[in-house]
DNA sequence: AATAGTGACAACCGCAGAGTA
DNA sequence: ATACTCTGCGGTTGTCACTAT
């Protein structure tokens, strides 16, 4: 079956996105919502082809992204659903808010990788390396299972099938971080409903993460999975933090853009 | 100081599947 | 049923920044 190119090639710029650019499809898609993305590049005065426009926005523009490295517990996370699911990107980032399919490829491939291979953990089968070259050992544990054994430092056992977690999800809210992420993580481990969710590829797991994101928020927003404004609302202020990355901003600011309303975005330079 | 090597990440490419006329 | 379009996915490449020599 013949296909067209995705775009005429002649006068489409490649390359790296000027802030320029990215403004004027942030402008577009805020005004016009994300549709036709063959469309979105002659509609929004773009010489780039939908594609690339679509790409740029779900990878970089896209308003609910996180910015920065993947912090232990997330990274934990990939690792035990690259076990089960090899290498579907979109799927394994379905299970991680805020994070693209690109973004946990290009981490897999850069940090995961050379990580687990240093642990001694063929990174494809997540089988330990000196056990594969011993040939098929008979064993019974799946690689995920096997995964899930002293592969790091959390302290999650699993017997006779019961995987068990040191602390349960009833530790406090104000720890720090990492120690909060390595909790949620195995909380999420040992929730069998939820790990039986991800094989059974629905999606209740980034809701829960979503309500369980323990990222350091304002206290009068930390239990309302609502604060978190619309991606309109997002918008409003991308063009604000895109060039520093949204975690270079506290979440306190969610309250100045929600009081500042679209039109003011428009095309504020300024408040830095 | 110059160059090579490496790491990190953005962006591109081609393919496949879903949707539609 | 078929032809076609559009979107999403995964693999790969390109580019820039940083470090080592």
């Amino acid at each position: 079956m013949g296909r067209q190119p995705c775009c005429d090639k002649l006068g489409v710029k490649k390359g790296p996105w000027t802030a320029e650019e990215d403004k004027k499809l942030i402008t577009f898609i805020l005004t016009n919502g994300q549709c036709c993305w063959r469309a979105v590049p002659k509609l929004a005065g773009l010489r780039r082809c939908g594609k690339s426009c679509r790409l740029r926005w779900t990878n970089y523009l896209r308003p609910d992204l996180k910015r920065g490295l993947l912090t232990e517990a997330e990274e934990q996370l990939v690792i035990d659903l690259h076990a089960r699911l090899g290498n579907r990107w979109s799927k394994i980032a379905s299970r991680l808010p805020g994070r693209t399919d690109n973004e946990i490829k290009n981490h897999w491939n850069t940090h995961i990788k050379k990580k687990l291979i240093k642990m001694g953990i063929d990174p494809i089968t997540h089988e330990p390396l000196n056990k594969q070259a011993s040939s098929n050992d008979s064993s019974t544990s799946s690689p995920a299972e096997n995964f899930s054994q002293p592969v790091n430092n959390h302290e999650v056992k699993e017997t006779d099938g019961v995987v068990n977690s040191e602390e349960n999800s009833s530790s406090s809210p104000a720890e720090n971080s990492s120690g909060e992420e390595s909790l949620l993580l195995d909380s999420i481990c040992s929730d069998d409903s939820l790990m039986n969710s991800i094989w059974l590829d629905e999606t209740p797991l980034v809701e829960a993460l979503w309500e369980m994101d323990t990222t350091p928020i304002a206290e009068n927003t930390k239990n309302d999975i609502n604060f978190m404004p619309s991606w309109e609302d997002n918008c409003a202020w991308l063009f604000d933090c895109q060039d520093f990355g949204i975690h270079d901003f506290g979440f306190n600011c969610f309250n100045e853009i929600e009081s500042s309303t679209l039109q003011t975005i428009g095309i504020k330079e300024n408040k830095h």
